[in-house]
DNA sequence: TTGTAGGCGTTATCAA
DNA sequence: TTGATAACGCCTACAA
């Protein structure tokens, strides 16, 4: 059914190590017989087969990219980035989403691994137990680069300053008058909440504030939980002065609740987001974080240490956050 | 490096086959070299070639999915359905934009075939030109699975019922007393944006009434085209009372440009979208569309297909649109 | 400049 | 119940 070589090379009556030789772009050959290759080539529809080409050259033309949930405009903005890259290198890239499950991350990349990607890019789930299969890649001299750095493995990653952009979002608030703020921070496995609920508690406590247990929030990740979290703050007897949610979706959530109950932001309740996601119409203050770039700065990076090699020094890419003001958080005058 | 059977085989004093064998889960065996395989396998870390099997059985537990845009809330969606049913088959998938690009969608096929996919997902551009590769595809019986039918060609495919959603809406203007109505389309490479349209003429022209030039619009993909179409509405001597958008990220720039300008939605003019996005905020009246769940039968019917045969029957799953009414249509009492 | 032979890691066929 | 051996489709020496 499918053309093969032996099939090319029976046809035009030259040897298989011809037909591949000029297929690859090989010099030594002469003109009439690369002609007479390709014009057959051509003819026949001949598709080369990648899983044999993979088979004997080790490089299969792939990549793996393990993202936490497709559905998010933060991955989906990445996932792009990365796509477009690695296009233009002839590649094609295999999507897994781990779902905020560990075991489904690990098994992913099981499953890319016995497809013998050439390279992985992961945005790793932080959890306590273990990064034991992320130095599994680096002692099996997997290429592959992280969304993320983890502590003591020295490898490639790209990431956002998180911390930075915490403290950017909480010195705003605090300009802007606020004493009184709410929290709602994402999954455990989010090294992006944490990092910025860092910063926000550093400065604040720098200024003798603290976060209040009761305007803090966990596990914020769809636009569910933010209308949850809304709800909540709602039925309060007392609410903060502005909440800081963990990304726009989470924001989304708590503007939802509160236009249902017939609040409104700012005037009952400063908020600020982060993403900066496209399809947002609300005049949310939030954080720019360039994750179109950011997926093509990954993909970049794990190109440079598929063709460089094992010894081609690991990259560090820190891409900045930005406040985006916006008319979500009000001036609060004592 | 890599462990491969062939060591496996030299580390257990076993031959080949019997690993392959074992491994596999064939009987035949003795249940104490079963052991000793297993115990070997698990203990060095063998993890199997899936590009040697792949050479070697012809499936390469793959499937390769096609789609616009992941950016799209509605592909993103239709994504997760995919990949969710792919992972419960041990399949992984490979994912490509076509970026509206006819010859970037014939190009990322032929990526896929030449990396020998067990079957397709494809959500083609509709276009004048040509549907040559798909009809390729049917006729080297490669298993795929559409999203929308192609006109004369008999393979499977899911799609929605985008003219009665087209219906619905033009309808419920019509009742909520709107006359005078808009109709912002997509790209002329959506065929669901093409079928809503015509729905809606159909419609309106069963009234005695009439899309005018002035209210319709073309190429609406992005936020930033109902933007601009919003703009150029506010623009206008006279607006229509109403405006149908293709989707719901193209009604929602339509929101942004009358808000930015004090107008208000539906005071100064009705709207209408399609998909039923998760992350909106505004009570926009639209039109649900099951993408996640289409993803899932996308998926199946693919499966269905690649362990059925090439004699597996054509299949047709429609699924229906659902109007949503919220609060973006206005009453009009002339 | 072209052809031959062997190998990549697996499965499948057939003897033993 | 097990073990050789030949595919699968391609690439890469090396020989002619």
């Amino acid at each position: 059914m499918k053309l093969t070589i032996s099939d090319l090379a029976k046809m035009t009556g030259l040897a298989k190590s011809t037909i591949s030789g000029v297929l690859n772009n090989k010099d030594g050959f002469s003109e009439k017989t690369r002609q007479k290759v390709l014009k057959a080539a051509e003819q026949y529809g001949y598709v080369p087969n990648e899983i044999a080409r993979g088979l004997s050259t080790k490089y299969t033309k792939t990549i793996g990219l393990v993202i936490k949930d497709i559905t998010n405009p933060f991955y989906s903005k990445l996932t792009k980035g990365v796509q477009e890259v690695a296009s233009e290198y002839g590649y094609t890239v295999f999507l897994c989403s781990s779902f905020e499950d560990h075991r489904t991350e690990k098994e992913q990349i099981q499953a890319m691994l016995s497809r013998r990607v050439d390279g992985l890019i992961v945005a790793p789930l932080l959890e306590e137990v273990t990064f034991d299969h992320l130095f599994d890649l680096k002692a099996k001299s997997v290429p592959f680069v992280l969304l993320g750095s983890v502590p003591g493995l020295d490898n490639s990653y790209v990431e956002f300053d998180d911390y930075d952009g915490g403290r950017q979002v909480t010195e705003h608030l605090l300009e802007r008058g606020h004493r009184s703020i709410g929290f709602a921070a994402g999954l455990p496995t989010s090294r992006a909440s944490r990092e910025r609920l860092r910063a926000c508690q550093d400065v604040l406590s720098a200024r003798g504030l603290a976060l209040r247990a009761e305007f803090t929030f966990e596990g914020a990740q769809e636009l569910a939980d933010g209308v949850e979290i809304g709800r909540k703050l709602i039925a309060l007897k007392e609410r903060p002065s502005a909440l800081i949610c963990f990304d726009d979706v989470v924001a989304l959530g708590v503007v939802k609740a509160f236009q249902s109950e017939g609040l409104r932001i700012p005037e009952d309740m400063s908020l600020i987001g982060f993403d900066d996601i496209d399809l947002m119409i609300f005049p949310l203050t939030t954080v720019s974080i360039p994750t179109y770039e950011a997926g093509k700065a990954l993909a970049r990076t794990l190109f440079g240490r598929i063709f460089g090699g094992p010894d081609t020094p690991a990259q560090r890419i820190i891409f900045d956050e930005k406040l985006v003001v916006r008319q979500s958080v009000r001036t609060v005058t004592n």
